[in-house]
DNA sequence: TATGAATGAGTTTTCATTCAT
DNA sequence: AATGAATGAAAACTCATTCAT
């Protein structure tokens, strides 16, 4: 058989770590085979390591590719000239679309991820904190400006503010929160009223 | 007397219990081997198999033992007539202190059960959930009485009350955050000030 | 506690003897734990050490026991002045009754030593060949006497005889034959038939 | 070709089972580790793992090659048009024959599943049984035909029958039995001998 | 005699990774 | 690029036996 061009190969590669994050959701990242990944995708055993070194860096991979995408989008968001609490929400929008659009990546990456600091997230500890950074930024900047209050230091609002956020999603992960359609927008609004608008009648 | 003591027995087993935190906040639950337990407690390998069914049975226990505490102290606040917003400082308060207390432990359980929940937390999830809606029942009731606002659900409320803390503490256990002495009851006000006096100005 | 006597001592002994057909009987020797048998018995973990010095010893003791008492029927047996077919009735006799009385007990015997000999019954083939030799001599005499032919050796016919009897309590113990209390006679009857009277019409 | 032929691979798992088979016979299967077949035939200790679920199902596919060809046997014997006598000689010849020509194998067999019905034998109870019933149905056919006494059950015969051999066998295996090449033949005709035309003069 | 806590050696199985084709 | 056979390290768990009381 003739060579595969360029574009067939990514292809493949695109097949495995597609079929990597279902697997990943379905069965968790340590409970699942390398070969788990190779039936899913339909691919031979040993495919996978011609596209990755390791099963690490499969996971690595998923993670990155949409880790640089939030860190990109705040970014982004915090370019815009417009009200803290409208970055907030835009963040929260994106988080939560993010899940809506794909509920298998979104599981991975902060089951596997960002809520396994002790193993896997260890070594993405300084991309994670990249994201809290930003926002701890756009937070700071807000009570500079007297759009915030000072009562709280930017990285603790910053960890709160993304705390909430996670923790909804993994609500909806593990089913402990109501995940149909019309809640994730519902959702959004929340994050924002009770981060910046506060509880208190 | 014919046996050892109760007492002496039961201080074997605590022995490894106390060993187990220290050895899973250290190289964490799956990295470390059963033999480290051991070793660290100065006892036997097999009397950890004497003491508990499985090395899941040690983490087992130690979540169950410490979150028993959690929900008994949460209902015991519930249960004073006091205002929610105090109810929520006293919340937080109990769990920042449990941190201060013993870091290695609620290390353990935030990182291995809590924060795990596809893995070990799967089979704790019951459990946990108890503490979210004693939670939101607190902030129902709240709302009922017109101390807070209604615009959020209390079950979006209590995930973000929760998930805010947690994530603090993860920042404290993994350094994204400072945890001098000091910062732990700074927190304490922090929580509530974010989420019931919203960071708006 | 005052000592107690040895006659009480000789009991707890037996007591776990018989505990230990229970335990073999129903689990197998190599599945059960010296627990089980402890616990069968009602007696202490340790007791079991102190009157055996092994799990082996203890299946050692019950297959000592029991094949003595066949090895001194099948001589008084060869003792009496009988037809050899009268002698082998009663050997398959005494065989069947065993059974019939213990049914565990011959459970054991059979299947953890006698057809177990490449673990357990390797370290007791003496013994058991002593049984396989009596009943040689037996048939050797009826040989020289004219009772019965010489077509084949006797040590070949002492096995077809055991080896037939032994069979029928494996398929009993097994259910692969139906063992109901008059079976149990006809079968006796069956063996000396079938070894001795050939089925050749 | 993109992978190893399917031939080398056929010849790798043959390796595993014949390596398997001496190991059994030489050490008996509990007493044995997997790296002794590993390391007897000269492959890697995961390809056993490879080719095999776990250490049972090696002996499991031992037994059940050997077995169905056994049954095979017994089937196109009964098919003949001969005495019932001739069928039951031809029976004892295949399974004297089977051992003259793999003494490890059916020694393997004998003393690891069909004496073992406690142990390993009970999962193929049923298979082992499917002997007995076709030898019992040979000798129902011989009773209704007057080639035979009815004065034993064909259940019964069968077991005495078939029990007698495995008796042979087993003396020939642990030396309780002259078992140079020529015993062979003269146990074929002995077998039969003894069953059909009976020991009495 | 009696108790049961304490010991630690031993083995199956899993599975990521490598490699010959 | 693609295949899947081959490798071997790693660890939980069991349980017979010992021993302090």
């Amino acid at each position: 058989m003739a060579t595969r061009n360029p574009q067939q190969a990514a292809e493949k590669r695109r097949l495995i770590l597609d079929a990597a994050v279902r697997v990943f959701a379905r069965q968790g990242f340590h409970t699942c085979r390398v070969s788990d990944i190779a039936d899913e995708a339909g691919v031979a055993y040993g495919l996978v390591y011609h596209y990755f070194r390791s099963k690490d860096e499969v996971l690595d991979t998923l993670f990155l590719e949409r880790w640089d995408i939030l860190l990109d989008a705040i970014r982004e968001v915090d370019g815009q000239d417009v009200a803290a609490r409208e970055k907030l929400y835009a963040i929260a929008s994106f988080i939560v679309d993010s899940y809506r659009h794909d509920q298998d990546l979104m599981k991975v990456i902060i089951v596997e991820v960002t809520r396994a600091a002790n193993s896997f997230g260890r070594s993405h500890l300084a991309k994670i904190r990249e994201a809290y950074d930003l926002i701890a930024a756009i937070v700071e900047k807000a009570q500079a400006s007297g759009e915030f209050k000072d009562t709280v230091t930017p990285a603790f609002a910053a960890m709160a503010f993304y705390g909430a956020i996670e923790q909804v999603l993994t609500g909806w992960i593990f089913e402990l929160l109501p995940g149909a359609p019309e809640d994730f927008d519902q959702a959004k609004a929340f994050v924002v009223e009770t981060i910046c608008g506060g509880l208190d009648a």
